[in-house]
DNA sequence: TTAGATAACTTTAACGTTAAAGTTAGGAGT
DNA sequence: ACTCCTAACTTTAACGTTAAAGTTATCTAA
């Protein structure tokens, strides 16, 4: 069908390989003959067969990923796509292909992840969005290919883990809502099948036990949906004694939790304060805007195939890489508490 | 490396060919050797190599996806990601593998999209947010490969162009208004390189034609981006003779202009009604919510698969699909402009 | 009984490329 | 004049799979 490099060999009169060898720029070939083949390919509209450049080098320059899309569909998942923005100007710069896998395809009912990245002759694959409950978890544990996996930590001698520095996050989150004055400080978290969920709870508590501050009754549980955030802000409500203000785990359950406050009559931030996680776009156009955490999503892609190329040229490296979390401040804290604690330490 | 079929074929004592046959469920060998060969081939975990199977079937079940993204890197470009699930769910469904290409690597300043896509040898490939002034449209109309192109026409053999029916979205959003009463209406349009910039400019064009109320000073033109909806709110407000309503053409945009309006004190719905194009997440939580038309990119990107499946199996179906725009009614156009019409009508 | 069919294989070649191991002519060195 | 070297190739084989064309032994039918 297409032009090979047989025909440029036969029309040249030489053999394959020095065409080969031409068109790769060896050093056993002459510059002469370089200088014709590139004509004659260019001439011909020739172009190489990656598959079988691939199947004799034992090479295939691609990596597979996986997106196990919290809000499936919906669109709702605007990380998803920074990720992948990331992976595959990282991979496409360095010389790899992107093979992209849906995660609920007729092809995963049949095939774990790694038949199927074996079959491609993936070099490397990199998840998102893997759940903790994942069936095929002890399979990726033993991956004889290099697999980045972004924010849920699987120790396997092959997989690295890449995130945002959560407990970080959280601590930014929980230091500035102290610092404005909050004491009674509430939490909604998202679902314990989430890897995240844990660390951000983890560090939710951890922080308001040194501050001797940490209720049980103060944590509510999501599963990252708008419309679980809804209802954790009614709860939330019904408390006898209501926090000052409420640490949510996402973004998109800070919208949920708002949306419920503001129907509810709360004057907000006055009434209650909310800090979200994600910096997701819509955050910046609620009312009030929403002071958040921010994750730089498309970086997390790029250091996941970073990880990724350093295993397949043979470098160590470390197995955990943490991005720094940005506190962005807007208007969904009420900043007159301090205010408020000033006179009352004062009193005291 | 790998266990390839030749191995099992020596366990076995027969021939490479007849193992293939079993494991392909091939009528001409026996159901005693096909047990046998799943059993072996289980036992030694054996996966086939797609890289040898596609050479040598000439057929290499890829799909090529190139993504120029509006809002690059941003994130804010929700639709990309919405795209991208329904073209890899219908992909895979179909025993198709997606091939991401990154539009702005390095790959894309040497090589043409065609090109890329001639040596990983797709069957197919798909475009999202190309340009009408991409230098490579020449080469893509002439393309050997079946191509669908979502929101962009580009006329040529083997090209569909997969879109919202854009005339009947614009329709949609402007009879709403014109029902509401408004009769000034102002258009916010996107940028002339995108195609449905000249599509929605001319049916908006069309329908204020039909009633005899098209004015040229209330046309406007951004560039997709929420700045640029925010420098046109600007030049609105600076009109002697403002319109009642805007019809944006991007739901960022109509975000850019709400905030905008709003910061410059207008009451809204009440002092301008505004009905944005796209469906985006953050429409929802902003204030006034915002109404708009709705598109289906989930779907969009499931018809642009299909297409691209059908040419490759020898049919040849409409090179044009169109899907339906869905008007969604929130808050932000003023429903009382309906009974002042009334009054005005009334007294005539 | 014997040609013909059929089931169940095997053999050969090919897909397009490259790695590895030849080959050859001409030049360098002594 | 001889060996040794080097540049510039060519030849052979291989990557793992499958298509196409054999090869048998056994069965079928008249």
């Amino acid at each position: 069908m297409g032009v090979t490099i047989k025909d440029i060999a036969k029309r040249l009169g030489v053999s394959a390989t020095a065409v080969s060898k031409a068109l790769n720029d060896r050093d056993d070939v002459s510059n002469e003959l370089k200088v014709k083949v590139r004509k004659i390919a260019e001439e011909m509209d020739y172009s190489p067969n990656s598959l079988a450049k691939r199947l004799v080098t034992n090479k295939s320059n691609t990596i597979g990923v996986f997106m196990f899309s919290r809000q499936k569909n919906s669109g709702h998942d605007p990380f998803g796509f920074q990720f992948l923005s990331g992976i595959m100007e990282e991979a496409n710069r360095n010389g790899y292909d992107i093979v992209l896998f849906s995660t609920d395809s007729d092809l995963l009912a049949e095939k774990s992840y790694i038949k199927l990245c074996k079959e491609r002759k993936v070099e490397g694959a990199i998840f998102t969005g893997l759940r903790l409950d994942d069936p095929h978890l002890e399979e990726i544990k033993e991956s004889p290919f290099p697999i980045s996996i972004i924010d849920t930590e699987v120790k396997g001698n092959n997989v690295s883990f890449i995130s945002t520095d959560n407990r970080k996050g959280v601590r930014l989150a929980l230091n500035y809502l102290w610092k404005l004055g909050h004491r009674r400080i509430a939490i909604i978290n998202g679902h314990k099948k989430a890897m995240v969920s844990h660390l951000r709870y983890n560090a939710y508590k951890e922080f308001l036990e040194e501050k001797g501050q940490f209720r049980e009754e103060l944590v509510f549980t999501g599963d990252f949906t708008e419309r679980s955030g809804y209802l954790c802000g009614g709860k939330i409500l019904e408390l006898k004694d209501r926090p000052s203000a409420v640490f949510v785990a996402s973004d998109l359950m800070a919208l949920g939790v708002i949306k419920k406050f503001k129907e509810e009559g709360l004057k907000l931030p006055e009434e209650m304060s909310i800090v979200g996680f994600d910096n997701i776009f819509p955050g910046e156009f609620n009312e009030p805007a929403l002071t958040t955490i921010g994750q730089n999503a498309f970086e997390m892609g790029v250091e996941a195939v970073n990880w990724v190329l350093k295993r397949i040229n043979g470098e160590k490296g470390n197995k955990k890489i943490l991005l720094e979390p940005e506190l962005i401040i807007r208007d969904s804290c009420d900043t007159n508490q301090f205010q408020w604690l000033e006179r009352v330490t004062a009193k005291s």
